[in-house]
Formats: C-alpha cells, structure tokens, sequence
DNA sequence: GTCTATAGGTGGATAGAC
DNA sequence: GTCTATCCACCTATAGAC
C-alpha cells in the first residue's frame, strides 16, 4: 500500500493558507509554509516568484469562483425575499466551506495599504454587492421592501451579520456565555436562520408579510 | 516662542498604535515605531519592557474607559428603543473618536492564537455586551420588541453593522461606486443612523402600533 | 524537482557613554 | 533620560549539487 503523496505545489498553497489566514502575512515565514507542507522551504521558490505572489496565488484561489457562487444562489430564488434568505444562508455555508476565508479577507481590508490583493478582491466582491443592491431595489419597485431604505445601505447592514459573526467566532463562545470553545458549525447555521429572517423583517414594508422567522432555537 | 515638547511615552505610544493598526503587530518594528515618534529606538526599551508590553499597553490605552462610555449613552435613554438608538449612533461616535480601533480589535480577533490582549478585550467587551443583550431581552418583556427573537442573536446583529461599516470603510467608496476616496464622517454619522432604524425595524413587535404581533407563521 | 548550504539583510534587544 | 554601537537570532532569497 503507498500513500498517494499530495502535488507540492498544492501542499504548499493548502499550508500558505492556513498559516497566513491565522497568523497574517508578516507574521508567517517561509521556513514554516515548507515545513507544513512538509517540503524544503526553498522549494517554495521554484513554484512561486516570491512571498507575495505566493500569498496573491494564496487570496485568488480562495476568492475566484466565490462571487459567482453567491450569485448563482440567488438567482435560484423566486423572489427578494427567498433571494436574500438564500443569500444570507448561503453566506454561512461559503464561509463554512472556506474556513480561513474571513480571516483573510478581513485581514486584506485592514491592510489596505499593503493592498496585497486590491484588485482581486475588490473586482469579485464589488459585482456582488452590487447584485445584493439590484435585488433590494427589486423588492422596493416590488411593494415588498420599505422605500425609505437606502438600498446599499440596507446591502450592507444584510451582509454585515453573517461576516461579523464569523470574525467573532472565537470570541463568541466567551460573549454568549458558554465558555471559551468555538461554536460548531450548526450554531453558525443557526445564527444564519436568525440573520436572514432579521434582515427580511427591517426590510418589510409590510409586517405580516415578512417572511417567518426561524429563531435558530429549537 | 518654544515649542512645547511632547512627553516621548506618549509619542511613542501614539505612533505605536498607528502603525499597529496600519501594519499590524509582525509588520511593525521596533525602529519604525521609534522614528515615528521621532526618538531613538533603544529609548522604547527605557519606557517599555520589550515590543509585546507596548502592544498591550496601546491596546488598554484605546479600550479602557470604551465600554463605560458605551453603557454610559444607554443610560440615559428612556425605553429600549430609544437606547438601541443611542447605542448603534454612539458607536459611530465613539469609532469617528478612535480611529484606530476597529482595526486594532479585529486584528486581536483574528489573531485570537496570539492573543496578545485576550483578557483586556474579553472583560471590557463581555460586559458591554452583555448590556445590550439585556436591553433586548427588556424590550421583549415590554411588548414592544418581537420575543421570537434570540436575544443575544439579535444583539450581534444590532451591534454587527457599523462595526463591519467601519472595518470596510476604506473599500466602501469603490462597492458604493463613489470611487476609491475613503467616506468623510458625515457619511459614517448617516449609516448610524440607517443602522440604528434598520434594528429597530428588524426588532419592532408591531411597526404600526396598531399591527397585531406577526407570530412568524403564516 | 528537490535538496543543502549560505549569502545578505533586518529584527528585537542590550551595554554603556553622556 | 537619551543616544551610539552592536550582538545574535532569524528571515528572504539564491547558488548549486544531486
């Protein structure tokens, strides 16, 4: 029996990820990127120009395909309302799919300056936020969304939920009382039921139109 | 005429936190920091007992006194709607009043490995918390929020926007299609005030007034 | 392709003059 | 208190053997 050795190329770019995502850019070495990846740190130099192409390399494979993602899953949906429960929900289930996802991006927000990956981000996210803006405005010419709202404000405060409770998941075991283990993938869903029917409800024009909330507690 | 010469503690420090902030803790150096402050870098090891000590005095300079002051402004509000309002506009004001902050606590977040500041954050931030979630839970026992609500998920939503505002600010012109310039405050004053109706909208047991209380099952 | 060895530079921290 | 000078560890990146 062998054991199928994983390409470098991969094994480096999976352990890039982790460490950069938990320990940021500066604070990762090279030395410990190989020794995760459990290959010679110099070889990181025959796959990759340098650092920061591996990282870039690192954030595009992370984020292409992830705003097409949260678009396809809205465009199932028959209406706003569905849309942005879709949207809300699904957010959890990108980020579950790509746990050092936030962290990174989060990371790459705050450095700006350092704008390792501005256009890279800043191309997939801008189409998708824009969307999220369409479908509120939708929902608004709809009847089915108060008007008064300033739809990308509203985009904003949607999307806001789900992402905050992600950055938070270490500390949010600790805030909600239950000790300092990090909450299991379930309570994230949960937490993702409860966003989207808040969201639905601040956006109602209609009470009794708001879509049933699903306070998560069973 | 003199030129009144800043304490070099308080130089320091105020150079330290904007560089942490700006390049994070890894990113930043001792001599960065110390030519920054315009003194010599050996000085810091006079005032400071090595890098780690600077960082946590920094983080407890900007912290201590924040959750007071936000428990402060609910205070002195006289229904829960009316504090929901003062606190999600008070975090504007106090985030505009500190603008290293979010930057610095998220880092802190992200790096909860690091941990440079666990307890400092975690005291101070459990027990604003903590008051919001009661302020929540009030409200329901009022009649006027809806108590099918988790409250502490409700309050993670509430508290989650400007925070996530704030931390995006430097891309919220490019996603907002007003170009690359970071938003003057004003712009961060109005979202407040957006945030602040949006939760309330999303709490509110009966919008109308007059509206029966919507069950959540149609 | 993958390794060893190492160059060249920088970082945190200290010793000690003034 | 504040500076100069410097040590040592470690980091990125390259040269070159296999």
């Amino acid at each position: 029996m062998t054991i199928t050795m994983p390409a470098p190329r991969e094994s480096i770019l999976d352990a890039a990820e982790r460490l950069f995502a938990r320990q940021g850019y500066a604070g990762t070495t090279i030395k410990q990127i190989g020794g995760d990846a459990g290959v010679n740190s110099a070889l990181l130099y025959y796959y990759f120009a340098d650092k920061e192409a591996l990282y870039r390399e690192v954030l595009t494979r992370l984020i292409s395909g992830l705003a097409a993602e949260g678009k396809r899953r809205m465009r199932g949906a028959r209406d706003p309302r569905e849309a942005i429960r879709a949207l809300v929900e699904g957010q959890v289930e990108m980020l579950l799919a790509r746990p050092h996802l936030p962290k990174l991006l989060v990371r790459e927000l705050v450095d700006h300056q350092a704008m390792h990956a501005q256009g890279i981000i800043t191309e997939h996210m801008a189409g998708l936020f824009s969307a999220v803006c369409d479908l509120i405005r939708a929902g608004q010419r709809a009847g089915i969304f108060r008007t008064e709202l300033e739809p990308r404000y509203a985009a904003i405060s949607t999307i806001a939920q789900v992402v905050y409770f992600f950055l938070a998941r270490p500390a949010i075991g600790l805030l909600m009382g239950q000790g300092p283990a990090v909450p299991p993938d379930e309570t994230m869903r949960e937490f993702g039921r409860h966003a989207a029917g808040f969201a639905l409800a601040a956006l109602a024009a209609h009470p009794n139109e708001a879509a049933p909330i699903d306070t998560g507690n069973p």
